[in-house]
DNA sequence: TACCGGCCTGGAGTTGCTCCAGGTCAAGAG
DNA sequence: CTCTTGACCTGGAGCAACTCCAGGCCGGTA
């Protein structure tokens, strides 16, 4: 696959996609003859994770380490689940405060409606 | 209230209020003779909003907008209110990217688990 | 054979902070 | 009354995480 086509199959762009690529976040992607980029279902599969971790806030950083684990393989899975766990934490607090935002704004709206009135 | 006080009391930050506040987002603030900010509870009220919109994710280039029509005054309400309307409909965005990031990471969990078992 | 689209790299630009240097001023300690 | 400390000021640099762009290569088509 082709690096527009890895793009629209995950969700990132074709830059983010060479950023991420560049910064050791995509491990694995192989090259063809001419040295453009040639990615495998794996790949995409990885980038598509990728896209959602980064869509629910996680830093590069622990992204970059959870890469560097899923390159050495399947003896780093311990300290990957970790990373995961982690990350769910993350959503939590984050659902949390789009709780509270969500409260904040009604109040608002309650009061912009009633000075509509 | 000067601004280390305001700072703690909305949760953003002593750079990000004046940071904010250049950026024209931050009405009404007055100053000491000295030339030192003074935050009054409606100042304090509106950062604290600002913190919110923000940690749910409002751009800055709306919610200068926003700032725009609350320093104009009481007949902008029926603007400011769609604002915050269309903002709420980016919240239910967000929760569903955090519904999907969950769903995902769990699925990946369970095969981490059984790998491990 | 001339062009076109998709790819490449390296680097600049953008957003939204965050930190820092260098300076002012008020208030308390000695 | 001077000295120091701490909170504040401004302007500008630095940073994260993209996003876009210039300039160049290559394979396929008219």
């Amino acid at each position: 696959m082709r690096i527009s086509e890895a793009a629209s199959a995950s969700g990132l762009n074709v830059d983010t996609i060479r950023f991420y690529e560049a910064k050791g976040l995509v491990p694995k992607v192989t090259r063809s003859s001419d040295g453009q980029r040639r990615f495998s279902q794996e790949n995409v599969d990885w980038l598509t994770l990728l896209y959602w971790l980064r869509a629910s806030g996680m830093p590069m950083k622990i992204m970059q380490r959870f890469a560097e684990l899923y390159a050495q393989g399947d003896g780093t899975i311990a300290e990957r689940k970790a990373i995961l766990l982690d990350h769910a934490q993350r959503l939590e607090r984050r659902r949390d405060d789009l709780d509270r935002c969500e409260d904040i704004l009604n109040r608002k709206l309650e009061i912009y409606e009633e000075y509509l009135k």
